[in-house]
DNA sequence: TACAGTTAAATTGTATAAAACTTAATTTGT
DNA sequence: ACAAATTAAGTTTTATACAATTTAACTGTA
């Protein structure tokens, strides 16, 4: 039997540290880590609601909504609400929201690289297995709110 | 290759979505998830400096130095300056803090026994693998800091 | 034994997280 | 049609995280 507390322990940890490795990389576009994620979202899908972006990351508007309000300071995404449906907002890449992308994904490369040649480590493995256990956790989260 | 990013999601998520499951336990205990760390450290060795506290759950002085006020003020531990070195916070458990253990144990056993039980998951090599990631992210970040 | 360098906590400032609540808009059931 | 329920964002509050700085105390060494 595998102990909880070791698990979220190892998780809790092991997160936030790799997380410390990305900010010292994406620093320098000005970006922190959930602020990067947003932007990985809209790289892969532009214009999409808030509501859609925190389904993707597991975050909700408490979060979100400053979050965005940052990224649209930086000016690398415009809000908008929705004509259809006024209570929306809608999210979109400017200019040069887009161009980061190239910039940022290759700036990450190396440290991609090196994790990956890691002697020892079995990575596709773990992710593998972390998926398996964020659905476990969902389900379990989705049974207790009933 | 594993991608970087789809790693660092799936840890970010899956930790905060497992450590939601276990604050929902904790809060009857009135303890944060960062606060049970912090007592599990403290219930396998007592008396201990705060530099050996952030040490054993990778966390600085600027959330322990709070957190540990809280935990004083609830009553759960006590603070005090080292005799022999002025520097120092030695943190110790109070009865209160030494008589919760059993019972947040107790509390955490139905929510362990479920996931050991979820089927599909191996959470023994997650757990192992775990480790290796978190070592080779100590080792690189150690690296940079030269 | 001065004293530069290091160390342990604490403090400050910025940015999450997430629960609880609010507000405005839309949907639904009858 | 229309009151009740639901939904999407936003706001508020509390508690981390963590970088950077500060302060006081300790240490090695010339």
């Amino acid at each position: 039997m595998v102990s909880l507390h070791q698990l979220s322990l190892g998780l809790y940890s092991t997160s936030r540290l790799l997380i410390q490795l990305l900010q010292n990389i994406l620093k320098e576009y000005h970006l922190t880590y959930p602020q990067y994620l947003t932007m990985t979202v809209l790289w892969e899908e532009d214009s999409i609601l808030v509501k859609e972006i925190g389904e993707r990351l597991h975050l909700d508007s408490g979060t979100l909504t400053p979050l965005l309000k940052k990224l649209e300071a930086m000016n690398y995404v415009k809000r908008q609400r929705g004509e259809d449906d006024e209570r929306t907002v809608h999210i979109e890449l400017t200019y040069p929201g887009k161009s980061l992308q190239t910039k940022v994904q290759q700036a990450l490369l190396p440290l991609e690289e090196i994790l990956n040649e890691m002697p020892g480590l079995e990575l596709s493995g773990l992710n593998h297995s972390l998926q398996s256990l964020l659905e476990s956790v969902e389900t379990l989260k989705n049974l207790k709110k009933e």
